[in-house]
DNA sequence: CCTGAACCCCACTAAATCAGTAGGGTAACA
DNA sequence: TGTTACCCTACTGATTTAGTGGGGTTCAGG
């Protein structure tokens, strides 16, 4: 039930963006995102080319260039992107609502696994649809704070103005595009 | 997200096999398990070797030998059976509670991602931990009486004898003559 | 106009996993 | 003793994974 390197960076990579964007960083680059996670800058930077593609992400070019998230994070649903990069949520495919395919099974309808397992890829994406980029950043920068660690991204940002036409810079509002639909469990 | 063929194929089986217990029928051959859901015979006797080694399911050689589930039903979750084949449920393994292994995150208590997928883990857990093998053949059988559709492996412990020559019938015709002397297991 | 930083775009690959095949060996029943 | 069905090991072709490598293009700044 693992998802891929890949898709797990992939999330990372949003998320930090997501962050940056909330601390009034709209550019990151490359080399910065990579430095956080401590990932390949390689590997990474194909990653962001396919999160480019799908429009989840945009670019700048050139000297002061660096990514950035192409819409609301508000807007970014896990699913989508797990779904992108690893596939179907469903177990089996039998199950998959996006990507059904037919099993080997002689009857679908009286098949004791399609039936768990049907739950079980309702239940993955009843999280991962409903939760949002947004959701997420909100969470982590509160539990930062109140636990009182280094937030990211802030280390010499003076360097901020977007392209004409680009989403104007916003300086840390804590009120949220969409509202939280539910809470994250805390880890213990 | 995907469960593994070899793991599908095992779920098949174990479910076919408690069914059959179910049905008055103690033994089943492996080929009658592969026909039954249509999968290769050499591939499934490496997956119920498998479950064999791992207690799961027990088997008789020889002439009239075959598989049977070496415990009751209501023991085996399909946690546990997803695991041995699959690994842990966690979509990464930082989360997992069976074989937890650091990730290359900076701050581990702080990594939104990590909650979101320890929420997504304690789910898919909740369902496959919670469920056992006796749960689906219940639940699998009062379907397709319901539904009239004709039950598998009735017949008991007799069995429908290959056609003399080697070669396999051509016909399916499994009329069997026999009047099932069904034990049918009351449902909970 | 030049330079260098940063994104863009392919190609490639070592290793692992997957989904089986193949081919005997051994126990038990008739 | 022969047949049937489980037991065991090895192997293999295809695919996926997790990256590397190496140029090319764009653009700010001097």
């Amino acid at each position: 039930m693992k998802i891929s390197k890949r898709g797990e960076y992939a999330l990372r990579a949003l998320i930090d963006m997501g962050i940056a964007h909330e601390m009034g960083r709209e550019l990151v680059q490359i080399g910065e995102l990579a430095r956080q996670e401590r990932l390949p800058v390689k590997f990474l930077e194909q990653i962001l080319m396919q999160l480019k593609t799908a429009g989840l992400v945009d670019s700048r070019r050139g000297k002061k260039g660096g990514y950035f998230i192409a819409k609301p994070a508000g807007l970014i649903t896990f699913g989508f992107v797990v779904r992108l990069i690893d596939g179907p949520l469903a177990p089996i495919s039998c199950v998959s609502q996006t990507a059904y395919e037919r099993c080997s099974c002689p009857d679908e309808a009286h098949c004791g696994l399609r039936m768990l397992m049907l739950d079980v890829r309702n239940s993955i994406a009843s999280i991962l649809d409903r939760y949002t980029l947004a959701d997420t950043v909100e969470v982590t920068l509160r539990k930062m704070r109140r636990n009182k660690v280094p937030l990211p991204f802030l280390g010499g940002v003076l360097q901020v103005r977007p392209r004409p036409g680009g989403k104007p810079a916003v300086a840390r509002s804590r009120a949220n595009s969409q509202p939280a639909r539910r809470k994250i469990a805390k880890p213990k």
